[in-house]
DNA sequence: ACCGATCAGGCAAGGGCTTTCCCGGCGGCG
DNA sequence: CGCCGCCGGGAAAGCCCTTGCCTGATCGGT
């Protein structure tokens, strides 16, 4: 690997110039010595040491993002608007998987932290253990008393600036649409117990339709279109008079109508279901999903750009809307 | 940010102790010591400096991988695969977006090289541009001589060691089916022209079909579901007679689907539409989308796999076999 | 009781780059 | 004609960490 020693000695200057050609620097250099160094850069393919210069110049330049799993589509759809942001401001993103594993979650920010990133953003929803929250917060304030920036998505009880989608209200609006269509006999395809997005978007439902979802009614599984597949089959199962079936996310969704396409049982004549998300494939199954819409791409956006802001007085929370997609799976609930 | 010589000075010991017992050095360090160093880096919440890390012992444990856009599904389950091997072995993965872009590609290549990455996994379709591919290729070529490693996923030419998918011989299996169904008025659902992955596809049908494919009903769009559905429409108006669409990817075909509905086109009783890739929606759709698999996440992880691997004596190539996967957007045509 | 072997700990030399400070040479001004 | 100021270039310190080598001390053997 070429140095820049190497390249100074070959452009016969020091390598403070060819230093300060490099990275264009305020010190004016003369024409000549400037063409030369410039020639020996291109000759040994010379590339600096970023390690060497971020700790010459500890300019943080690259931004780190934790996600669950970026190959979920709704992470995938989070991380191209924070990429966008980032790409525009010319930062550098290092994504790490979880795997919604918390350990992980903090292994991961100490290593970003190693890193020297200049912020962190943690995607996705937040647990509801407490000693969980409280170690991970932990690592995040060192973090920051050092100048580290860090934004959340969705995550209230985080220290740093927060961006926060509309789960409880989505859900409340969705309630609020069965409410209306007549449906009394909704069950509910639940996320993982332990999120908190799961509990949000609960308790929004619940206060969409009126009343107080029974816990016979909630089948907890992975948010996953098997999850959802599996979650439904023992809803049926359990629930008879049933109208309506909401999932949590619109994977989960998929997973039911699979299901009762595969029972015989018409979506959504007999049963209505609905989901949560409003994924790309909300759009192309059959029906198609009635569903709420979260701003994905923008929250990424949105928790970058505060991110890569300096650091207000305190800490910032943003709320981004949902909004109700009808679609042709929820219709009126079957007298 | 704490430093070493902060943890050492507040233990009492020498920097190179610290050291030692922070990173399990195999010289032996007294218990007593090894105590008073692990409380001092407990209290002040002390990481090491990656980059000095690095410049100090330039053991290099982070490999970039280079992707079209993560966001999409295909390039998720790639990832999803690269990630895995990544993480079992150890390694952090740098996740970078051309988004297409060949000149980001060069650009992000440098700037991989210059974090002294351990490998480079280069994933995504290639480009039929020689200039281009010359460039990355001399820029490939400066990082492998200085003992970086470079893999490249569906791209044949370049150097570094190559995993393939079978492009080809899983059209032809696509095409080889359609023949015996009967169809002889076949549409294709092209991707962009400048890439590898179309033209290669394109081949693999026609020799499927026994006859290649005219020019004339090929459309080129973007591998995106708005793509499908534009270059569907057009295909549609400008061939009559025709019998079956093959989408290169399994968003154009989703797209293809919309469209057909839309005109109230029956599929596949009017029209079959059969797609590529074996996304996971291609089993959600109405109806059920037949296509060819291709072993994504395995792809990723056999790249990084060999990515890990010391270089072998010249560059190694490995081949993916493609699946058809029969479900029910395909039938036999009209009489 | 002395010598050599063994062991734990510290010193200091890098690793590649940036940047401050300094120096020599030039032009302009008095 | 002499001085000052300015400007372009280089020497060197420092960023934070690892590790080879050395030293002082301890211990066992004779």
């Amino acid at each position: 690997m070429a140095t820049l020693a190497d390249v100074a000695r070959r452009a016969g200057v020091s390598p403070a110039t060819a230093s300060r050609v490099i990275n264009g620097s305020s010190k004016p250099v003369a024409d000549e010595l400037r063409e030369r160094v410039l020639k020996a850069v291109a000759e040994l393919r010379y590339v600096p040491n970023a390690h060497a210069q971020l700790l010459a110049r500890p300019q943080r330049s690259v931004v780190g993002v934790l996600v669950h799993d970026v190959s979920d589509p709704y992470f995938a759809e989070v991380t191209r608007g924070l990429q966008r942001v980032a790409t525009e401001r010319g930062r550098l993103v290092i994504i790490c998987n979880s795997y919604r594993d918390p350990d992980r979650e903090v292994e991961y920010v100490d290593l970003l932290r190693a890193q020297q990133v200049a912020a962190i953003v943690l995607a996705g929803s937040g647990y509801h253990d407490p000693t969980v929250n409280a170690l991970l917060d932990e690592r995040l304030a060192a973090y920051a008393a050092t100048g580290g920036r860090v934004a959340v998505i969705g995550r209230h009880r985080h220290r740093g600036d927060a961006v926060l989608p509309a789960n409880e209200e989505g859900a409340r609006l969705l309630g609020a649409e069965l409410r209306r269509l007549g449906h009394r006999t909704v069950g509910v395809l639940a996320g993982p117990r332990s999120l908190t997005t799961t509990s949000d978007r609960i308790a929004g439902l619940g206060a969409g339709l009126g009343e107080p979802l029974p816990e016979a009614r909630i089948r907890y599984a992975d948010f996953t279109r098997d999850g959802g597949s599996r979650a439904a089959a023992e809803l049926l199962d359990a629930t008879p008079g049933l109208t309506a079936i909401v999932a949590l996310n619109d994977s989960m969704a998929v997973g039911a109508l699979n299901l009762l396409r595969a029972r015989g049982v018409r979506v959504p004549a007999q049963v209505s279901v609905v989901g949560f998300d409003d994924m790309p494939i909300a759009a192309d199954v059959t029906p198609a999903l009635t569903t709420v819409r979260l701003p994905l791409a923008e929250l990424g956006a949105r928790a970058m750009t505060l991110a890569l802001e300096p650091a207000a007085g305190r800490d910032r929370v943003e709320s981004l809307p949902a909004e109700l997609v009808r679609r042709d799976s929820l219709g009126p609930a079957p007298a």
